[in-house]
RNA sequence: GCUACUGUGGCUCAGUCGGUAGAGCAGCUGAUUCGUAAUCAGCAGGUCGCCGGUUCAAGUCCGGCCAGUAGCUCCA
């Protein structure tokens, strides 16, 4: 029969063949290398059986979908080891993630990851016994009655979520079995380097109200080399880590005297000012106003918003002269005050008003990481008000205004659509419009994102902007929402051209988010090496010797004069030192001067990173540090 | 909040079988005035996260608490 090939080619297989028969027909090479194979572009077992006029893909381990499958079976072969290492555990789930892998395991007593080592020659030996893995299906019912006869019980909870009339899969390897919908290696035999990396609780179906089970985290690759840079990756990742940074140099600080509520160092404030400076700068250009909403308000406030009754265990309550009051979570309310405060007209629209809002959030404490996710932050936050018709280009602005800002520090970000939950509250024409307008807003620009149905607030559908910190965990930082709620809670109006009273729609929007995540997200992007424009420190000189203090001293003052931030390392110091030290402290320049410089009144630069980069006049360093600040450079 | 792990001078870390705490960096003092990534010497600095227990004796073992990290859950 025929059958054929990826790039068009037929390919003539004997009757009853399976995929690794026509790898074999087309190279013993790409035999060896088969995993799995696509037929008619679904991923199966190389022993999936072909039929005429099937089309034929092999994969292999280059690809995506083959590492994948590598991995599953490696999560097989996990599990067979504990099996027969601890007999009582049960199985929950196995899945292959992002780098690697894991299996959820409820055991009878806890292991730690010193039981790695048995664990990993465990499965050592199951791998070299080449094990071959063979598919069979049994009947819904069957199945069921198979797993509970191996006590597996979170597997038949699994099978009786499945749908029924279906044949249930299940994988064997030796004498263990798996529900699994596969595909599979051929044998335990192909899987080269593997690793267990750690070990961690998760809640059977991710619901905090069921049982807790064990998660063994593990990680598989084609080559052990290829392994080892994985490893090396992480490990040079960890130097980038923003809590290890902000402590060395100096940025901010996390104390027991304030759980979740960052310290903001000298040196952390000259990078959050800044960014503040350019926000408002930024802001001011796309036409927002500025207020600032008190950070307590009482009660009856947060009873209007909703938050009162919604939100109360994130808030942190007080008592002001026998009133209850709140720290806000979010400044919304307070903009909805001034919004009230004044009648509004349509030609009034849109109403950009921005707050760079303190709010407090009582985050559970096992939440709480670094300057990620904290208790207290600064939101630069804008809410802006407008006519239905105004919402795509306005939607489109602040898209805009985000990319940006995300360009300028040259972020790799992607971009999430939420749509309409189920329990929503507004018209389904509301959301119609909504949604469409940040669906169009986004396609108009051209920027790609992903469209999670059913996950947007209760109150709008939202756009999420997400962005990487060093080990590639996403964070959502710029987010833009519409609401239909809180318009409505406030009562707020304007007059329209008809002369009656209309509600105006409002979105709440946020370029960094948090300006304390931001600069976390900052801090690893950059490993601390920031650009000019951003650097607590910019400039240090360094004299060569006493000799040159006062010519030093003479230079900071000149730049301090001129707004670059400058110091002098006066320390009775050999100049190898001073490098060191400031290149450890990461100035992104060092001007070394000594009487050659002193007489001829110039500089001798090092750039950082790149060492030394010459001799200059020092009025011509001195503007060139300065274009390098004002335009924001970015090496 | 849950599970696991971690907590020793300002920082990074060592501390064996339970026998009473050690280094480097930073700091201070002194010497060195030196040209592109760490000069030398000396001094000082610690209720070993906190509370309790076991023990003749606890940084070390046990329990509780606090804080941090990883993951889970959560993030209208």
């Amino acid at each position: 029969m025929k059958i054929t090939l990826k790039n068009g080619d037929a390919l003539e297989v004997a009757e009853g063949a399976v995929c690794s028969d026509a790898a074999k027909a087309i190279s013993e090479g790409l035999a060896r290398a088969a995993v799995a194979a696509r037929v008619n572009g679904e991923l199966v077992d190389l022993s999936t059986p072909l039929k005429e006029g099937d089309a034929l893909e092999i994969v292999t381990l280059k690809d995506a979908d083959g590492l994948h499958v590598y991995r599953h079976t490696c999560a097989h072969v996990l599990a067979q080891a504990i099996k027969t290492i601890y007999p009582t555990s049960k199985l929950a789930i196995g899945p292959v993630i992002d780098n690697g892998f894991y299996y959820d395991i409820d055991f009878k007593t806890p292991i730690t990851m010193e039981d790695f080592e048995k664990l990993e020659a465990e499965m050592k030996k199951i791998i070299k016994s080449n094990l071959p893995i063979e598919r069979f299906t049994l009947p819904r019912d069957e199945a069921i009655s198979f797993m509970s006869k191996y006590h597996e019980n979170y597997k038949v909870e699994l099978i009786q979520d499945l749908p029924e009339g279906e044949e249930i899969s299940f994988y064997r390897q030796g004498a263990f079995v798996d529900l699994c919908k596969g595909p599979h290696l051929p044998s335990t035999g192909k899987i080269k380097a593997f690793k267990l990396v750690s070990i961690a609780g998760a809640y059977w179906r991710g619901d905090e109200k069921k049982k807790m089970l064990t998660r063994i985290y593990g990680t598989a690759f084609a080559k052990k080399e290829e392994m080892d840079e994985y490893f090396a990756m992480l490990e040079e990742a960890k130097k980038r880590d923003h809590i290890k940074i902000g402590k060395e140099m100096k940025l901010f600080a996390l104390m027991n005297e304030g759980k979740g509520f960052p310290f903001f160092l000298p040196n952390g404030m000259i990078i959050k000012n800044t960014l503040v400076d350019y926000w408002r700068q930024l802001h001011t250009r796309e036409g927002y106003v500025e207020i600032q909403t008190p950070i307590i308000l009482n009660r009856s406030l947060w009873e209007t918003s909703g938050h009162w009754d919604h939100y109360r265990d994130n808030m942190y309550t007080t008592k002001i002269d026998g009133e209850d009051c709140a720290i806000k979570p979010m400044n919304c309310p307070g903009s909805l005050l001034v919004y009230k405060l004044t009648p509004h007209s349509y030609k009034d629209f849109p109403i950009r008003m921005g707050e760079l809002g303190i709010v407090h959030r009582h985050e559970k404490s096992g939440q709480l990481h670094g300057l990620f996710r904290v208790r207290c932050f600064t939101q630069d936050d804008a809410h802006i008000f407008m006519l239905p018709e105004q919402i795509r280009d306005e939607i489109k602005g602040v898209v805009r205004l985000i990319d940006e800002v995300y360009s300028l520090f040259g972020f790799k970000f992607h971009v999430e659509l939420s749509t309409r939950p189920e329990n929503s509250m507004g018209s389904d024409e509301d959301w119609q419009v909504a949604t469409d307008s940040l669906r169009a807003a986004l396609d108009e620009m051209g920027m790609p994102y992903t469209v999670n149905e059913g996950d947007g607030a209760f109150y709008g559908p939202k756009i999420d902007f997400h962005l990487e910190d060093s080990i590639k965990r996403t964070w959502q930082c710029g987010t833009i929402q519409l609401d239909f709620q809180l318009p409505q809670r406030f009562e707020i109006e304007y007059t329209g051209e008809d002369g009656q009273k209309h509600r105006p729609i409002m979105i709440h929007r946020v370029v960094f988010g948090s300006i304390e995540r931001f600069i976390g997200i900052l801090i690893e992007h950059y490993a601390g090496k920031f650009p000019v424009w951003l650097a607590p420190e910019q400039v240090k000189v360094l004299p060569v010797t006493d000799r040159a203090a006062e010519y030093a001293q003479q230079l900071v003052a000149e730049m301090k004069a001129m707004g670059i931030r400058a110091s002098a390392d006066l320390r009775k110091e050999k100049i190898g030192k001073k490098i060191f030290d400031a290149e450890t402290e990461k100035v992104p320049y060092k001007l070394i001067v000594g009487d050659k410089e002193v007489e001829d009144g110039t500089v001798s630069v090092r750039r950082r990173g790149e060492g030394d980069i010459g001799s200059m006049k020092r009025a011509a360093f001195c503007a060139m540090v300065k274009e390098e600040n004002d335009s924001k450079k970015t090496f």
